[in-house]
DNA sequence: GTCTACATGTAGCGTTTCTACATGTTGCCT
DNA sequence: AGGCAACATGTAGAAACGCTACATGTAGAC
């Protein structure tokens, strides 16, 4: 897919995968993979500023652990996050009819 | 809607309104914004300079006229265009799919 | 005679994704 | 023992592109 064409849209994705059951920044990738079917592949020097910068802005809170001898940061949805995911879903719906009521061919 | 999402997006919509007849900017603009229930209200320091790169790209092949005392220039799909927009259709169902199948609340 | 709609354009900013680099552990294979 | 793949996190700097703000000019309505 096309990558760049993410932006904007890139921060519910990530929302939506911790929706349920707080993940660590390698598993959120596995995820984000897992459920495009394979079509999605952020590279970690996205994934992680991104991580960064969603709890910089308090929808995500973090906390280290270790698993097998290796550090994990797991990060969960905060309230917050919970509404920005639920306006992101909105959002999408809007922005999608727009792109889908311009893009469809017309017999004209 | 969230500006920015549009991202990577709005060439093929540049191009699916200029598909079955030739317009101006301005023009363009008009039915940009009526196509997404005037949901799309383009800046023009955003459409012009779009229109400029896909005609450099050539996307869009761009001729000068004048009606009513004004000068107007007025973009034609090229062939490289169609299927550039072709293209764009595609990729936009695979976007989609990506994000819904992401996005998509899941009962878990 | 002033204001809105029509019409086109440039300069520079800001955000976000990308590529490339940097570091370290665990476990498997030979 | 050595090497390599998968696991795990991160930074620096570049590139793309839509935005704001500015700049200019005509036609027609009030």
């Amino acid at each position: 897919m096309k990558a760049d064409a993410l932006r904007g849209h890139l921060d519910p994705m990530i929302l939506a995968v911790v929706e349920h059951e707080p993940l660590h920044g390698y598993a959120i990738m596995e995820a984000l993979q897992e459920r495009s079917g394979g079509e999605l592949d952020l590279p970690t020097g996205t994934l992680y500023p991104a991580l960064r910068r969603l709890e910089r802005a308090g929808y995500l809170a973090s906390e280290w652990s270790t698993v097998g001898g290796r550090k994990r940061r797991t990060y969960q949805l905060t309230s917050a996050g919970q509404k920005t995911l639920a306006a992101g879903r909105g959002e999408w719906e809007v922005f999608r009819t727009v792109i889908e009521g311009v893009l469809r061919p017309r017999t004209n």
